[in-house]
DNA sequence: CGCTAACCTAGAACAAGTTTCAGTATCGAT
DNA sequence: ATCGATACTGAAACTTGTTCTAGGTTAGCG
């Protein structure tokens, strides 16, 4: 097969880049304000200095757009956690730990990640493959956290993805007002008891 | 204190809890096909005999129609549920049969199934009561599998929104088309394994 | 340099959720 | 049965995501 099953997009020229990154930068400071609802395509054309059809070239959906800029955040994140290790003793430990420690990072921007997260679990089929990127990378912030000595089981894949299911309803949860920072606290830590026991 | 939270909605008349039921069956039955986009309020409208701005009466936002849907919806399925208890030894086991009873079911329907949810996970605060409502049928029906002795405890507790939890977003990330069928179970069968270790 | 394809812009147009309004029907109490 | 309040209807208007069009600009290449 010469066929790849993804034909490599062309990359883009350094004034894409920019163009790129000046959307990525509006989208995250809207939200910032008013959350999901305050980014609107057009208000993010123009504050960014494209023709909101070239929005629409870079970002097929709004969807498309704030799961986008979660990536971004994303690895922003990434990069801040890994500066400092999690110490806790256990595997169990160390995941929770950094999970409250990106959980604090959210509370200090609550209408960003509201956006963030809601697009997240609003995207349909056709943000598929960005929503898994965002879920690989979370994954792979879990491992990470686990810090193991070789590859995991099934068993800790299974448990991880647990832990990320919680993770994501609990902060729906939290950021919709229906439960306290505490509880989201104890269900991350209840759900990272499956960690140390598979 | 006098003052009730809830001032107690005036009971609807006859009339009125026919449009109400017509409503919602439309809703369903739209949402059967097509999903949550197929759910158009102008149609809902139309197809329930009831004008555009009376079913924003009854229902305030899309939204909200969808997650009464669900709501009704749930009720069906509970008392379903009811008639053949699951036979599993533990509770654990007990949880996770009847978790995947509730999947097949929703399999037989996935673009209801698609707009009940998405609805849920995008509900903002302004549908908080109604969503809280959805979470805690969902707890009922979980605490009734566990069948347990007396009353839960805390622990309990935690385990059990750890398994709604888990079981909103396999949900989310089985109808995007992102996990296998079996990938679901097997998480599912994860996060119920809490129960019997707390 | 000059060509061509791809890209970008401004703006109109369209789609569906939501709001509004004037007029009509229904309900509950007297 | 009548009256005042509330609810319902039909239709238009408004908002915001998305698409489309016509014309100008850029990038890469001979």
């Amino acid at each position: 097969m010469t066929v790849e099953a993804k034909p490599a997009p062309p990359p883009l020229t350094e004034r894409q880049e920019a163009r790129r990154r000046r959307i990525l930068h509006t989208s995250a400071r809207l939200a910032g304000r008013g959350g999901f609802d305050a980014v609107q395509m057009r208000e993010v054309a123009e504050s960014s200095g494209v023709a909101l059809g070239t929005l629409y070239r870079y970002f097929p959906s709004k969807i498309h757009l704030l799961v986008a800029t979660m990536q971004d955040q994303l690895e922003h994140l990434h990069g801040t956690l890994r500066k400092r290790p999690p110490a806790g003793e256990s595997a169990a430990e160390r995941v929770a730990e950094t999970l409250m420690r990106a959980f604090r990072a959210l509370q200090r921007e609550p209408q960003l990640a509201d956006a963030m997260v809601r697009a997240l679990t609003f995207a349909d089929r056709s943000v598929s493959p960005e929503v898994d990127t965002v879920s690989r990378q979370t994954t792979a912030i879990i491992l990470e956290a686990m810090n193991l000595p070789g590859p995991p089981t099934p068993e800790q894949l299974a448990a991880v993805r647990v832990i990320e299911h919680t993770w994501h309803s609990a902060l729906i949860t939290w950021l919709s007002g229906r439960a306290s920072i505490a509880r989201v606290r104890i269900d991350i830590e209840t759900a990272c008891r499956l960690i140390d026991r598979t």
